[in-house]
DNA sequence: TAACTTGTTTAAAC
DNA sequence: TGTTTAAACAAGTT
């Protein structure tokens, strides 16, 4: 489930390894993952420079293209290696003979090509907000993003039209670190509460970026040491306060919170 | 086998 | 009109 930090670190991975090197050939394995544009149109050009809005990465390809990718719930960008098992649904051969693959078990990922200057048509189509990162931001800020909205804090930190690329991870690990009740109304939160959630975000994204950073971003259920501090912790000892992590379902999504450290309503 | 997983979209409710 | 919640959906795991 690659949320901000994910993506993140595939952006950079991605740009790594392709920026200023020429494709040699777009595979669409999968031809169901390509929304819109065509891929053999960028075959031969030179890659340049790839970056991340949202939960969405963008990669320059030739002189007036991009390609955007979104990796839904399994998707990932992984240099290809032989004898790997992977279920690739795009392959972008370079000319060193390397190549990257859009890997995504559950091929619920997306695809565009479209022309470099359609990038903020793209985006403020799909109503996505400011990036709460890396610049700073401060409780006012935060604020004035969630002005209007009447539910609980936790489901409302989700809304990509306010705050682009948190995703339930992240909303649940805001809510710990900022020490807010997943449920209370956004309504009700000082200026406080906002201070503390504003300084929550920069620390958990460059915790997880500290963590998972390197070649491939690992998912909850790969066995992996997480680097979540309340998410999927469920009956284990809060890490301030010793109590039990507890858990519930918010908006149809699981929450993790720690009742004693998160106050009470 | 059915329940569960996620982000997004759509529909319906408020 | 704007916001919120529920359901549906993708497809694979447990």
């Amino acid at each position: 489930m690659p949320e901000l930090p994910e993506v993140e670190i595939m952006t950079r991975n991605l740009g790594r390894w392709t920026q200023g090197r020429t494709l040699a050939q777009a595979e669409l394995i999968d031809p169901t993952l390509l929304q819109e544009g065509d891929l053999s149109a960028l075959t031969g050009t030179s890659i340049g420079p790839a970056r991340r809005r949202g939960k969405y990465t963008i990669l320059d390809v030739g002189p007036e293209r991009m390609l955007i990718l979104h990796f839904r719930m399994t998707g990932k960008v992984v240099l290809e290696r032989p004898g790997e098992r992977r279920r690739p649904r795009l392959r972008l051969r370079l000319t060193d003979g390397t190549a990257v693959i859009f890997d995504d078990t559950r091929r619920l990922g997306q695809a565009w090509v479209r022309p470099r200057t359609d990038e903020d048509a793209f985006f403020n189509a799909r109503k996505l907000g400011p990036e709460p990162w890396p610049e700073p931001r401060e409780g006012a800020w935060w604020r004035a993003r969630f002005q209007g909205a009447r539910g609980p804090i936790k489901p409302a930190l989700m809304q990509q039209h306010r705050v682009a690329g948190l995703g339930n991870i992240a909303a649940t690990e805001i809510c710990w670190r900022a020490r807010i009740d997943p449920r209370r109304p956004v309504p009700e939160l000082e200026a406080d509460a906002w201070d503390a959630v504003a300084a929550a975000v920069p620390a958990f994204i460059a915790h997880t970026l500290d963590t998972e950073s390197g070649d491939e971003i690992h998912y909850l259920s790969q066995g992996s040491a997480s680097p979540f501090l309340a998410y999927g912790r469920g009956g284990a000892p809060c890490r301030r306060c010793g109590a039990p992590i507890a858990r519930f379902t918010q908006s149809g999504r699981v929450t993790y919170w720690c009742p004693p450290c998160q106050g009470q309503v």
